[in-house]
DNA sequence: CTAAAATCAGTAATCATTACTGATTTGGGG
DNA sequence: CCCCAAATCAGTAATGATTACTGATTTTAG
């Protein structure tokens, strides 16, 4: 029997677990962070390793926003986001999907689009504020 | 007088003319082993300065596709991307704008969206090739 | 032609992420 | 309920792209 075996370690179910507790988009830096006031002595390895792990197995999704750093999504309907160019925040769009923009792409391609990544960049309400008071 | 005079280097040049004749989307490390054949003892910082230099002033684009390189695109004019996930390259896709879905992110949200970032992925034509023989 | 400022080559530092290693934990079978 | 192979862990080293620093060289306005 082909047994792939996954072993869910208390250490994986917290990160999981904190990530769905945040809408915000964490850095796993900011996992590693917060699951060491459970697990003190979790590895920063150990936190890379797991959200890479999630991401594999679809239970949660890795955001590439071209700040540097990836960012982690325990919601994994799809959806689109917003990166403050000023603050990095990172927030969810309710907007319906452009799907349909994959057809748009394909029409004059020889080759086999799959899918696309899209987000959006500007100012947030909180730093537009800021600036204009 | 306020003068920010920009000193054109010969090693610019070099680099901005050897993107313009290139339309694969080099990354910097191959912007280096080509413009070393013109300037043997180019360092790569001088080319990662004036690469993010010229992207600065607008003369050419930066790329983040999320494969953890930085591509650069001496066409500065707005259009959209395709990279593959088998073999990497990018090429540039032949559709018009969609702007307006700027407009569609922004009707549920408090802050400015400048603009977006929009890349398609799957199989390009040649790797769909390989496989299908 | 001169000199201040920009730029360079070379190299070291940074930073996010991944890989390695020997110890610990997990979970299905007995 | 226990055993043990496999999975996972903590800790640490390595990687790879990019950026920062430094003293020498190049550029260009005057």
């Amino acid at each position: 029997m082909i047994n792939v075996a996954i072993k869910y370690s208390r250490q994986r179910q917290e990160i999981k677990n904190f990530l769905m507790t945040r809408k915000d988009h964490p850095t796993a830096d900011v996992v590693y962070m917060n699951v060491r006031q459970q697990f003190p002595n979790i590895s920063l390895g150990t936190v890379y390793r797991n959200l890479t792990l999630l991401a594999d197995m679809g239970e949660i999704t890795r955001l590439r926003l071209g700040d540097g750093v990836d960012h982690f999504d325990a919601d994994t309907s799809p959806h689109y986001h917003f990166i403050c160019s000023k603050c990095g925040q990172v927030i969810d769009l309710k907007m319906n999907n452009i799907d349909s923009i994959v057809d748009i792409a394909g029409m004059d391609f020889n080759g086999e689009i799959q899918g696309h990544i899209t987000y959006f960049y500007g100012i947030c309400g909180d730093c537009r504020e800021t600036v204009t008071q």
